[in-house]
DNA sequence: CCTTGAACCTGCGGGC
DNA sequence: TGCCCGCAGGTTCAAG
């Protein structure tokens, strides 16, 4: 379900909404995800206090008060949300843990592409989850000179190697594809061929097509939703993804769709080179 | 090394 | 209506 700004958005939801709140209870319905969820997760949360959320690539890091940081992703089709009041469990709920105030919170995921594991706090970046993964692309860690360091030598096709989380973390099918609309660069080019002028291009293109889904409250298609349901808005938006066979907005052109490492790619064929 | 393709799962929409 | 097929915001691991 979720690209970088989809984690973004409910990273800073659950910020606002569970922040320093208490873990009076968490219970484990099944005991897999697309790893197995820890069996100490009850015991090594409850009683603990929330004391910071964060993200790191489509990751979402909630620090505990006993040292403790639980890590929750969220793969295709998981879902966080926060209740009031009493609640009901419901078919593909895995997760959920009583807080303080009379809150809920519910990890609810149809395919279990999922995971959720638990880490010490000052060893977490160590994880082996997160020891293989590429400059955030928000950060001024992303920049031309980097992009095209990783390029260099790339046979993969462009749009591969920007959703290469060892590259860049964050950018997923979605915004791959509406980056490289941005960009003017077609989606099969091999990652190699791109030019200085057009990796400038687009590392401002990632970083441009994340900040205005993040501030669309992220994309809604089928799967996602915030805490409390509501959808975002950046779907609206999209150039490319999802449009095969609809004329371009910009040019008029018929947008195409093509297959690249199993995922549907879509592009103008005339205003990307 | 490096790149591609299958596997992990469930649900939904389209075509027959 | 019902069945079968293809497809879905991700990641990892085996095979070539």
């Amino acid at each position: 379900m979720p690209e970088l700004p989809e984690v973004e958005n409910l990273v800073r939801q659950l910020k606002s909404s569970i922040l320093n709140h208490t873990i009076l209870s968490s219970i484990a319905l099944s005991p897999m995800l697309r790893r197995e969820i820890p069996k100490d997760l009850s015991k090594n949360t409850t009683d603990t206090k929330i004391q910071d959320i964060t993200r790191r690539a489509k990751y979402i890091i909630i620090s505990l008060s006993n040292a403790y940081s639980l890590i929750i992703h969220l793969g295709m089709t998981g879902r966080i949300n926060i209740k009031q009041g009493s609640y009901e469990p419901k078919k593909h709920d895995h997760v959920i843990m009583h807080l303080s105030n009379n809150l809920t919170m519910v990890y609810n995921d149809p395919r279990r592409f999922g995971l959720i594991d638990l880490t010490k706090t000052n060893s977490l970046y160590e994880h082996k989850l997160f020891s293989h993964l590429g400059v955030e692309p928000l950060s001024e860690n992303f920049h031309n000179a980097y992009l095209l360091a990783k390029l260099k030598d790339k046979k993969s096709a462009i749009k591969n190697a920007i959703m290469n989380n060892e590259i860049i973390v964050g950018v997923g099918n979605i915004y791959a594809s509406e980056a490289l609309f941005l960009a003017h660069i077609k989606p099969y080019r091999t990652a190699s061929s791109i030019t200085e002028a057009e990796g400038t291009l687009l590392v401002a293109s990632i970083k441009k097509i994340l900040q205005q889904a993040i501030d669309s409250g992220g994309s809604s298609i089928r799967d996602f939703v915030s805490i409390d349901n509501q959808k975002g808005g950046f779907q609206k938006l999209f150039k490319v993804y999802g449009r095969r066979a609809s004329p371009c907005f910009d040019c008029g052109s018929i947008i195409e769709k093509i297959t690249q490492a199993g995922r549907s790619s879509f592009f103008c064929p005339k205003c990307q080179k």
